[in-house]
RNA sequence: GAAGUCAACCGGAUGAUCGCGGAGACAAGCACCGAAAGGUCGUCUCUGAGGAAAGUCCGAGCUCCACAGGGCAGGGUGCCGGGUAAUACCCGGUGGGGGUGACCCCAAGGAAAGUGCAACAGAGAUAUACCGCCGAUAGCGGAAGUCGGUCUUUCUUAAGGACAGGUUUCCGAGUAGGCAAGGGUGGAAAGGCGAGGUAAGAGCUCACCGGCAGUCAGGUAACUGGCUGGCCCUGCAAACCCCACCUGGAGCAAGACCAAAUAGAGGAACGAUAGAGUGGCCCGCUCUGUUCCCGGGUAAGGUCGCUAGAGGCUGCCGGUAACGGUAGUCCCAGAUAGAUGAUCAUCACUUCGGAAGAAGUACAGAACUCGGCUUACAGGUUGACUUCGCUU
RNA sequence: GGGCUUGUAGCUCAGUUGGUCAGAGUACCGCGCUCACAUCGCGGGGGUCGGAGGUUCGAACCCUCUCAAGCCCA
């Protein structure tokens, strides 16, 4: 589990970041990144994803690359992980590749890849 | 050896690195977040998903509404006995059905308290007579016998023939009526089957079988068996209903505590024959307010409930069993947008392949806690038993 | 997490003491009307009644299990 300051719980935050954010996406994830305030996460995974124990292996992989991977960011922003289907089934590569993608073509990572 | 039945159990393992929740111990800045209550940050140790955690179909604990009380309505259960905190669950038995068998399945009270329904088909649907079977007396038709009459053949008697009639027997059609055996319809047609009997038939009579009633015996009971009796009663109660038993409502988002914090003796209206608690209605009980307008405040609260329990495991005793008693021993998740994860290596299993190797490893994620049921599920282990085949 | 509701034609809905053949509007197809199109008129096709099992002679309807969609509760 993220460290509380880094998550995002209120439904303020989420409909801020929503609205405001920029969109981006790939095969296995959604991401709406929104720079100028402090680094949260936001982490969606709807219920038609599937049942509970693949929605729960989705949050945990996408925890896991942020975890891994916060340290390469570059700029201050708060992002919404919003999950895909096609993440059913793919491992820990596949989506840490995905993300790192995006954070990229955002231009907010400049971690030790790229 | 093959096929199968039942029961119990497992449901990937080990190691390394990085990471997360909880508990305990130690430590820490008069640190940080917050109005406060309260929370955050370090190190070490221990610990961290299931047999279904699921569906929410039952039953309880617990909390609030009155220590949940009476009646009606409504709902539920439904062979019998036992187990249990309780059940719609479990165990044992009875009855019925299926299987060669081990064994499996069954919402299985009452249709003789009453009401209702039974489309279509069929003559008729809870009472009937379409086809059919039988058919008295009188009358009708036909055949045969007999009796006398009229006519006729023959010269006459006698004999023969024709016509109408009487009478007897047989046959046929058929009326009143009798029958329900057979045909056909249907899920179902007032026991089944055989013999006697009869005009034809029919429990009309009898034997056997089935059902019902009474009685005797066995069993706690469901029920089983024997004897006697007379044949009257189709199905549906997962239709209303009757009988017996059970049942107050809501649910941990219940509820309690703490927290800047509550601001109005404001105005108007209604009201002790009222209103609310009370969410089916009435009674009873408890409380005293309720509505609108004006004015003010808030919309990130926090903590507890929250896990030691109808608890697990082992032994002994009682019981056919479910289960109960007793002794010892163990502590076994408590999150709050939700922790149990990621990567790598080795092994195990399955599939593909000649091999090297490659791919895959079911159903599925705790949310107050238990007891059941139901549903989903790759593969595997153990035990008992049944049938068939072969060998000795 | 807890409590509840609804599933019938492509779409919106009817369908009650359980009964012969499951209906309406709209959409679709054909014909007529028109120079042509629309409107209008006539005719037609289209249904595992969400799924499975049970009760019953017979189930869209009654009962049980299951699947999907939706609503409410701080």
């Amino acid at each position: 589990m993220l460290k509380k300051k880094y998550r995002m719980r209120k439904k303020a935050e989420f409909q801020t970041v929503f609205a405001k954010g920029k969109s981006y996406s790939s095969k296995h994830v959604v991401i709406y990144i929104f720079q100028g305030l402090p680094v949260k996460f936001g982490i969606v995974v709807s219920k038609r994803i599937g049942n509970a124990v693949q929605r729960n292996r989705a949050k945990r992989l996408l925890r896991e690359v942020i975890r891994l991977n916060q340290d390469g960011l570059i700029v201050d922003c708060q992002m919404i992980l919003l999950a895909r289907r096609f993440i059913i089934g793919a491992t820990f590569r596949e989506v840490e590749k995905s993300v790192l993608y995006i954070w990229r073509k955002a231009g907010i990572y400049g971690g030790k890849n790229s």
